[in-house]
DNA sequence: ATAGGTAAACTGCACCGAGTAGTTTACATT
DNA sequence: AATGTAAACTACTCGGTGCAGTTTACCTAT
C-alpha cells in the first residue's frame, strides 16, 4: 500500500487545514464556514459531513495541535551531572518548544478564545499539562537531594519559566516581535539557568 | 455649578460602562450594539448619536482605559538607599497595578484582540508605554553607579517584570485563577527581588 | 483482469431563521 | 414647536439544512 489515500480522507484533512488556517487568521468568532470550505476547496456541505458544527471543527483542530507535540521534554534529575547542564537542557528544550510552529500556532488559535472561555482553557492545559511536572519534579528531587535550598518546588519552576516566556513567548504572542535567533536564545537560556541558580544554587 | 450632569452627559457615561461590560464579556466581535444598548437602558439611537461606529465606541473605551491609570510608579535611583528596599517599591508597585481593576479590565478588553490586530496591540502599548521604562533607567543607573553588575539593562528588566508577571498577571488573565492574597503578593515581590540580586549584585 | 453496477460521498445551490451594524419613521414629552 | 426616543426597517452575514444531480470507491459477475 502507498499513500492510498482514499479521496474522503484526503478532503477531511483539507478542511482541517483550511479551519486551522482560518481559525488561526480570524478566530472562532471570526471565522466563517463558507470561508473555510471555499479555502478547502471543498463544499460546505462536505463540511457538515465531516464535522457536525463549527464548535465541534474548533475543538478538532485544538486536541489535534495538542497531539502533534512530541511531548518529550521531561527532563531527568541526575544526581552526578552538574545542576547547571542539566537546567541548560531543560531551558533549551522550553525554548525549543516556545519556537516550534505548531505550538505558536496552538496558542493564536486558543489562548485568545480562552480569555472568555475557562472550559477551554483548563481542558487544553490538562490536555498538554505534563511537561510543567517535569521541571517542577525535577526541582523538588534537587532541593530533596540537598543541592538547590528548599522553597516552594511550584513557584520556583514557575519563575524558571517565567525569566524564558518573558522573552521568548508573550512579546511574540501579543505584540508580532520575531522570535529570537539563535544566538538570543542561547543568551535567554544562559541567563535564566545563572539567575535561577544564582538564588537557589545550596 | 454642582454635578450638573446634562442628562445627555449621563446617557453618554451610561453607554461607556454598558460598552466597557460588554466588551469584557464578548469581546469586540462577540459584543452587540444592540445588547450594548440595551444594558446601558438607552436606545440605540442614542448609542449612535454619541458613537458614530462600534469601532469607534471600542477605540473610546480602549483610550478611556489607558488614561485611567494614575501612571505614577516610575521609580527614582536613589544613590543611598539600600538597593533591595528599591526594588521591593518597584515590585510591589507594578504588582499593584496589575491587581488594579481598571489594568485587568483593559488587557481583558484588549490583549484577545492584539493578537489579531498588531495596529491596536502597539497603539495601546504606545498609550501607556512608559511605566516599563521606568524601571529599566532605573536599573542602568544602579549599573551606571557600580551597584549592578553590568549588563543588558532592558533584558535585566524584562526579566524582572516576567518573574512578576509568571505569578501575579499570565494564570489570572487566561486560566481565569484567582489574583494572589496579599500574603502572596508580598512573598512573589520578596522572592522576585532576591532572584534579581542574586544574579545582578555587584 | 475487465466491465458493470451499487452505495456512498461530493457538489452547488437555494433556503431557513436568527442576528448583525446601521438608518429611518413616527410618536411622545416637555 | 422641538428634541429625543423606541420600534420598525434595511441590507446583509451567519451557521446550518435539504435536495437533485454528479462523482468516486468498491464489489461482483463475466
Amino acid at each position: 500500500m502507498e499513500k492510498a489515500l482514499t479521496l474522503t480522507e484526503k478532503k477531511r484533512l483539507d478542511i482541517l487545514a483550511a479551519a486551522q488556517d482560518e481559525f488561526k487568521e480570524k478566530g472562532f468568532l471570526g471565522a466563517s464556514m463558507d470561508s473555510l470550505a471555499k479555502r478547502a476547496e471543498v463544499s460546505k456541505r462536505t463540511v457538515y459531513n465531516h464535522f457536525p458544527s463549527k464548535e465541534v471543527l474548533f475543538h478538532n483542530i485544538v486536541k489535534e495541535l495538542c497531539d502533534s507535540f512530541s511531548q518529550a521534554a521531561n527532563i531527568q534529575y541526575h544526581p552526578n551531572k552538574p545542576l547547571d547542564e542539566q537546567l541548560y537542557v531543560a531551558a533549551t528544550s522550553e525554548i525549543e518548544l516556545l519556537a516550534s510552529e505548531c505550538f505558536r500556532d496552538l496558542n493564536r488559535i486558543t489562548i485568545s478564545e480562552c480569555i472568555r472561555s475557562p472550559e477551554l482553557a483548563s481542558s487544553t492545559l490538562e490536555h498538554l499539562g505534563q511537561q510543567k511536572d517535569g521541571l517542577h519534579v525535577w526541582i523538588s528531587e534537587a532541593m530533596n537531594d540537598g543541592r538547590l535550598k528548599t522553597a516552594d518546588a511550584n513557584f520556583a519552576a514557575q519563575q524558571f519559566l517565567g525569566l524564558i516566556k518573558a522573552s521568548a513567548f508573550w512579546p511574540q504572542l501579543f505584540m508580532s516581535q520575531t522570535f529570537p535567533s539563535p544566538e538570543q536564545q542561547k543568551i535567554i537560556a544562559d541567563d535564566t539557568v545563572l539567575m535561577f541558580l544564582a538564588r537557589y544554587k545550596a
